[in-house]
DNA sequence: GTCGGGATCTTACAAATGTCAAGTTTGATT
DNA sequence: AATCAAACTTGACATTTGTAAGATCCCGAC
């Protein structure tokens, strides 16, 4: 049930040979095949596997491939700290408008802004060796930790900052503060509930509850926390997991929702909403997050509005983004 | 007249931004060609010399791939305080018995021992953020600088142990610790000297600099060296940078040399040979060596026997070797 | 101005890689 | 022992990548 990850030591070994002769010792994928007396079918998928989990990482020591005026730009406007831009593709051919390249769109803001915020973490790390690191959940989270392998940090520890989700994705918060913490060796810490409780005085009982109350002290002492914007839509992630029902979505927009941080909604001007779903949630609050070096992480142009009105709340000190949706936010 | 590096940040920055599409944004080729308007063999070329001056670097995030029951064995001979061996090769393939795959052999056991170098090196530096690294020169060197992108060492020093090549290679010393310097942000330091001097009083009178007293100084306070063993034969470095003549082989060998490691020729039982190149070599010495925890860096079975030898002379505490050597080595 | 020389482009082709459908093995389940 | 599903192999194919040869272009040296 712990997929993929714990599926065993074999084919990691498989993985790490086969990438191994490949990468390092040059074969091509042929004559790693005869090597390990497999087929070549095989070491194509164990190669793709590979980089996809994340053991192997290809990184690009660059000081500079951002958009700089893009970045100061949505710095002063919002009042930040920092600013950090990935390249924008724009279209990406002249065709296709549709799905296709929407999708391939989301899937590359997606990997580049978790590129961009594990170079943040890891510089962070760096100059901090017994970081306490706030984390929440979502696919760039999930990228980001696959972009963490290779730091070492044994004196750092990761929090969760919100309930988890029942199903067991990989871009669950259990699943990110985990995979955080077995890249750098450092500890990994949750909020042992659900990410919405099933209503306010539920909510209450979870809260009370000492491991919860212990993890929330650690969780508001965090040195630096990462959070992802989600936008409100029937194609969001919140919808897709069925974590909120289509009529919640309908009402949430109706008291002015237009998107959400952990699980906490949010009208244009940043301020949570007036519904009842905000006093279910089990996460940080907003009034906790003013407290800490909040780095907001915005990947995708569907999060372009909700993310402009996270900003305005001026909650977050930092900005991860990539391109495309820093130049519509600008209206460029 | 300083190569490729210092050639332009023009085509680096370009190389940059093909990297980023193609391996960051999942671009192919082609369409990375399109989106900066150059053609795709230029991208091809750009991607190639990302990869070959570690613009780009793979890494694969693995605890082990090595040799574990060689690297014991390797490790209780020479009485070492540790091995670490890369995977073996044997034969590539059937039928290639000459020069090909000799020299394919050669460059796969370069980049695996440079790059498990490179990986002891960063460990190194996390448990030691003020480290004062010696190294020496060559094309394991080298490939260890091109593996150490990424690593941030702000406090740390670099110092060739040896003198300088004339040419301006890029496994020259100084090219070496520059390398290291500026890809982990740390100080380097150098011998200004040539590496052999041209007679014996020659050699005195450059150790009496000031500027190289100095730089001694500070390599004896090393917390590590990185040092490789070099072959005696026709077709060892030191021939083909033409460091040594033919006739000087010759009558090394006739002194009982075998191998040697920053320019001081040692024999079968890895004790310094009487010749008259050994009074010129500007290098730190076997006495001062044994003072420090010097790392042993052997790539290539040419190196069988020198890397024999020079363990024998228990200067070595540590040891970095390919596989296919490190048989051989055990006669197996 | 004009004469190399080097880098880039164009074009074409060879090699390597990604992918798929259909058959086979393997091992767990019943 | 029979059955099933997952993982793997086989063989074939489409796409992508690597590379070479000649044509051009650009730039500095003379």
């Amino acid at each position: 049930m712990l997929e993929m990850s714990a599926e065993g030591h074999e084919s990691q070994m498989l993985m790490a040979r086969a990438a191994w002769l490949y990468y390092v010792a040059g074969f091509n994928q042929e004559a790693a095949a005869k090597r390990l007396g497999i087929t070549r079918a095989r070491i194509n998928k164990l190669l793709a596997d590979a980089r996809e989990s994340g053991l192997v990482s290809i990184q690009i020591n660059q000081a500079y491939v951002g958009l700089l005026p893009v970045e100061e730009e949505l710095r002063s406007r919002y009042g930040l700290d920092f600013c950090v831009c990935t390249p924008e593709l724009g279209q990406t051919d002249a065709g296709d408008q549709g799905e296709a390249a929407e999708e391939f769109l989301r899937g590359y803001a997606f990997r580049a802004v978790g590129m961009a915020a594990a170079a943040h973490l890891k510089r962070h790390l760096q100059a901090n060796r017994t970081a306490v690191i706030g984390t929440g959940w979502g696919r760039t989270l999930e990228q980001m930790t696959l972009n963490s392998t290779g730091i070492s940090a044994p004196d750092a520890r990761f929090i969760s900052l919100m309930g988890s989700l029942t199903a067991n994705s990989a871009y669950n918060p259990f699943e990110v503060v985990h995979a955080l913490a077995r890249a750098t060796g450092g500890e990994g810490h949750f909020l042992p509930v659900p990410f919405i409780a099933d209503s306010a005085a539920d909510r209450q009982v979870l809260l009370a509850q000492r491991s919860v109350q212990q993890a929330l002290v650690l969780a508001r002492e965090a040195t630096v926390a990462y959070i992802s914007i989600g936008e409100l839509t029937e194609t969001s992630l919140l919808r897709r997991q069925e974590m909120i029902s289509a009529d919640q979505l309908v009402s949430l927009r109706a008291a002015g929702a237009v998107g959400d941080t952990n699980g906490l909604f949010f009208d244009a001007a940043g301020s949570p909403v007036d519904h009842e779903l905000n006093s279910r949630t089990i996460a940080l609050g907003f009034d906790d997050l003013r407290q800490t070096n909040v780095i907001a992480l915005v990947a995708g142009v569907a999060k372009q509005h909700a993310a402009d009105a996270f900003l305005r709340s001026g909650v977050a000190r930092g900005l991860v983004i990539d391109g495309d949706t820093a130049l519509r936010i600008l209206g460029k």
